[in-house]
DNA sequence: AATGAATGAGCTTTCATTCAT
DNA sequence: TATGAATGAAAGCTCATTCAT
C-alpha cells in the first residue's frame, strides 16, 4: 500500500547514512573537525548538504555518529581471546593489535588523539572517550596484577603511556618512525619476547 | 621628513611585532589556531588588525612567527647548563624541564601535538615542527652515547615515546593523570633519582 | 483496477485536504505563515510532506485554502440569523461575533492583519483579503442604511475602523486591554445596549 | 598622527551605519522583519553583508536601531506646543499629527503595527514598542481629563482605537480608503471640528 | 493516493584579508 | 608605521519543493 516499503526505506537511510559517515571520518581524520565543513563532508559523500541535516541534527551529531560507529567496529577486535592467554601473551597480544589497528586506521587513531586533546571536547562525546580509555585500562590493569606487579594502577598508565607514545610518534613520522624497533624494546621491557 | 632615526623605526617595529607574536601565543595556546581569529589577535595586542599584516603575510605566518620564537626561547631553556652536568643529570633535566613547560603551556603543547598530526599541515609548518623534533632528538641521542647504550638513536626514541606518551596522558586526563607517579618511574627506568 | 469507487476517492481526497488545511490553520495562526514550515504542517496533519503538494501547488496556496475555509465558516456565522433580527440587533450581533470569534482565533486575526498590511501580499492572496473585508462591508452597509444614516457606506467605513482599532489594542496589549469596556463604549455609540 | 583621524573615522562610521539603517528600515517596512534578508538590506544599502556585522551584532540589533532611530526621529514631532492649546485643539493636533505623519511615513507605521503584533516580540523591543504606546496614552487622558470626561482613561482608550483603526483602514486600502470622511468623523464625535 | 529521501537555493553569521587615509 | 572600515568567500543550517517508488 505503501509506495515503498518501510523495510526499503529503512535500507535507502542507511546506505546514505553509511556514505555521510564514512566521509565524515575520512575528513575529520585528514584534516580535523574544525577544518572539515559540511560541504566537504557532502561532497565526499555524494550527497547534498541538505541530507546531511535529514540524518544529523548537527556537525556535531555526524561526530558523534562516527564515533560510535567506529567504536563498535574496533570493540570485537579486543575481546577475542580474553582468557586462553596467559598474562604475558595478553599483554604481547595487546600490543600487536594496537599496532595493527594503528596502521589499518591510522585516521581513526589521529581522530581520536585529535578529539581527546581538545579542552572544550563537543558536549557529549567526552564520555564516549572517556569509555574508550576506560575500557582500555581496565584491560590492562588485570594483566599486571597477574605479574604481580607491585603497583599495578601505575604500571598500566606507565604501559599505556609507551604505547600512546610509539603511536603519536608513528602518526607524527609515519614511514621514517622505526616501529618495529620501538615494539621490540617495548616488548623486551615486559620480557614479552616469544619463547 | 623623518624624526625618527632607522634605529628607532626598527625598536618600534619590533615591538608591536613581539606585542602581536605574545597575544597570539596566548590564543593560539587557549582556543586553538582556528578558533582565534585575527580580530581577536589584534585586540588581546592592543593594536589594529592592519598592523598585523603589515608585520605578517598572513595568520599562518604568524603562527610560524610564533612557533619560532618559542623555539628559540625553548632552545635556551634546554641549552642551559649542557655541560655542566653529568649524562644523567642531563637527561633528569630534560625530563623536568618537558614537564615544567608542559605544566606552564598545556595549551600549547595540545597545539603542537594537534598540528603535527595534521596530515597536510599548514604549508611550510612541517619543517618547523620537524625542527622543533629534530632539536629534541639531537639533545638526547649523545646523552645515550655518553651512557653507551648500545643503539642510542633507538634510544633517544624510546625516550621520547615514553615522555610524549606521559604528556599526552597528561593533557588528555589533566588532574586525574598521576604525572608525579610517571616521571618518577621514568627516572627509575634510567637510573635518574637523585642520589 | 480499482477497487475503490470515485466517489470513494473523492472521500479520501477531501478527509487528507482538510486535515491538511487544519493543521496548516492552526500553525499559521500560532506561529505565523513564515516560521510554519511545511514539514511541521505536514507533521501536526500527521500526513507526509508529499501529500500536501499532491493537494496544493504550493505553500502560498495552501493559506488561500486556509483562508477560503475560514471565510466560508465565517460566513455561515454572519449570515445566521440575519432576517429574523432587528438592525440594532444584528449590529450588535456582529459586535459580539467579531470579538468571539477574535477571542477564539487570536493568531489567525493576527496573521490576516498582518498579511493584509504587508505591500506585496502574496501574489493572489489580497483578492481573498478583499472578499473577506469586503463581505463584512456589504453585511454592515444595510444595517445603516435601514437605520436610516445619513451616510450609511461612511458610516460603515468607520463603524469598522473602530472595531478594527479595538481589535488591533487587544491584539496588542492581551489580557491588560480593557476590551469589555471598549465593547460597551461601542455599544453605547449606537445604542445597542440590550434593553 | 593616526592615519584617520577620529572623528573622520566617526563621521564614515556614522554614514554607513545610516545607510544600512535606512535600507533596513525600508525593507522592514515593506516586507516584514522576517521576509527581508540580511543579504538584500545589504544590497539596498549598497555595502557588503559583512560591513552590516561590524555596526550590529545580530539582525534583531539592526531592527532595534531602526526602532530608535525612528522614535527619536518621531519625538519631537508631538512634543511641539503642548501648553499653548486648548484640550480640544490638542485633541484636535493629536489627530491631525497622526494622520500627516501616517501619509509621511506609511512604511513606519506599518512596521509598528506588524512588530506590536508579533506574540513573541524580538526580545527586549517590546519594552520599546510598550514605551512607546504608553508615551501617546499619557499625552491623551489628561485631554480627557481636562475635558472632564467621566472616565478619562477608558475614553483615552476609546479615542486611540478609533484612531488606530482608522489607520490599518488606510493602511490596507490607501488611497481607497475615504481618510478625510473618517477623521471628519472622528472630529464631530468629539466636537473638534474648527469653530 | 501516498511516502519520505533527496535536493539546492537561500538563510544568518564569521572571518581572513584589503585598502584608503 | 598604523588604523579600522569594508569586503567577499565560506561557514553551519533551514526549508520549500521534487521525485522514485
Amino acid at each position: 500500500m505503501s509506495p515503498r516499503t518501510k523495510a526499503q526505506n529503512e535500507e535507502i537511510r542507511l546506505q546514505s547514512r553509511n556514505l555521510i559517515i564514512d566521509a565524515a571520518f575520512e575528513l575529520f581524520a585528514q584534516i580535523g573537525f574544525e577544518k572539515a565543513s559540511m560541504a566537504a563532508i557532502a561532497k565526499e559523500a555524494g550527497v547534498s548538504k541538505g541530507l546531511i541535516y535529514h540524518h544529523f541534527e548537527s556537525k556535531e551529531e555526524v561526530l558523534k555518529a562516527v564515533f560510535d560507529g567506529l567504536v563498535a567496529r574496533t570493540q570485537d577486535l579486543w575481546m577475542a581471546d580474553y582468557d586462553k592467554l596467559s598474562p604475558r601473551q595478553l599483554l604481547a597480544s595487546i600490543i600487536d593489535i594496537t599496532v595493527q589497528f594503528m596502521e589499518a586506521n591510522p585516521g581513526w587513531v589521529r581522530l581520536i588523539v585529535h578529539l581527546s586533546l581538545q579542552e572544550d571536547v563537543i558536549a557529549g562525546l567526552s564520555d564516549h572517550i572517556d569509555a574508550l580509555r576506560q575500557g582500555k585500562a581496565m584491560q590492562v590493569k588485570p594483566i599486571f596484577e597477574a605479574l604481580e606487579y607491585e603497583d599495578p594502577i601505575k604500571e598500566a598508565f606507565f604501559f599505556g603511556a609507551k604505547l600512546d607514545g610509539i603511536t603519536l610518534g608513528w602518526l607524527s613520522l609515519g614511514e621514517a618512525y622505526p616501529i618495529d624497533d620501538m615494539i621490540q624494546k617495548l616488548k623486551e621491557e615486559y620480557q614479552l619476547n616469544e619463547n
